[in-house]
DNA sequence: GGGCACA
DNA sequence: TGTGCCCAACGCAAA
DNA sequence: TTTGCG
């Protein structure tokens, strides 16, 4: 594939960060993100002109698409998906600051190989209320026989990713999930939430497994956010969660370089913790 | 970000 | 040679 | 049936 990169200099934060230094970025974590994201349709959020430019979300390929770039056809639209650092680096020329990926993968789209756990606070929550919510799900998980892995979202709160034995259909999972979600509620209903409407979101931590539905997708782990600070989803520690000294933006392309290792350690070994779904689904009989 | 139709 | 336009869309629950 | 929500 013939990779062109171009507008290097295009200022993208208003605080100085060009295009370049967000290809740079990605280039830098090339080997970290690439086995997580390999072979899943990717929804395009792009921003040719930055953060404070106008954006527009992308799924059909681009009509100038390199001809040899991977894609996939489901339900009318071709997807694209990337296998080398030259399809991740195309991906970000194109303006795509965040990174959305489908939790299955090629050829399997239905066939979902991770389970999303969104938690978000309401305004005014402590950050401290998302880490308590979240060494709930974790619990939950380990009773049902899986592993979660924690990352910031980048934003305000707090991912959750639990790889899984891909098998069990989309529709399926998701409706195992939200009696998992609506189970932890009432283990913390001052604290917890499924509703829908923000009003009704006051003082707690939205727990969203709508994010799971096929054709969805969350920032993905590594993503940059297009936010002020440029803020990144990076790996955190349980400990960490735990001792509850975490700042859910703390991670950003400014300092990301001394955390890499950290990183590598905690999620490098995700998919071989992937475990069966099976007791998640026995929730459902 | 870039191709396209148009003016 | 310049300008505008396009680029997603599913499921749930409350109203 | 439409609307808010992500």
């Amino acid at each position: 594939m013939n990779l062109q990169l171009t507008n290097l200099d295009k200022p993208f934060w208003p605080e100085g960060i060009t295009k370049g230094d967000l290809l740079a970025y990605y280039q830098a974590m090339a080997s970290a993100l690439l086995p997580l994201l390999c072979q899943r349709p990717l929804v395009l959020k792009r921003y040719p002109d930055g953060i404070e430019g106008e954006y527009f979300y992308q799924k059909q390929a681009p009509p100038h698409t390199p001809p040899d770039f991977p894609r996939v056809h489901w339900h009318g639209i071709d997807y694209l998906y990337v296998k080398t650092v030259e399809h991740l680096l195309w991906i970000i020329n194109t303006g795509a600051i965040e990174i959305h990926a489908w939790p299955s993968r090629v050829p399997r789209l239905d066939q979902p190989d991770i389970l999303l756990f969104d938690l978000d606070p309401a305004p005014g929550v402590p950050f401290s209320q998302v880490c308590q919510a979240a060494l709930l799900v974790k619990a939950a998980l380990e009773k049902l026989g899986l592993v979660g892995f924690v990352k910031t979202s980048g934003s305000r709160g707090l991912h959750i990713f639990v790889p899984i034995q891909p098998g069990p259909a989309s529709g399926q999972l998701r409706r195992a999930l939200a009696l998992l979600c609506q189970t932890l509620v009432q283990v913390w209903p001052t604290g917890l939430t499924t509703e829908f409407s923000k009003s009704k979101r006051q003082g707690k931590v939205y727990l969203d497994y709508l994010q799971n539905t096929t054709g969805k997708s969350t920032a993905w782990v590594y993503s940059v956010r297009p936010l002020p600070g440029a803020p990144l989803s990076w790996p955190v520690s349980w400990d960490e969660v735990e001792a509850g000294n975490l700042n859910p933006q703390q991670f950003t392309l400014h300092n990301y370089l001394q955390y890499i290792p950290q990183a590598r350690q905690l999620w490098g070994d995700f998919f071989q913790q992937a475990r069966s779904a099976a007791g998640l689904l026995a929730l459902l009989s």
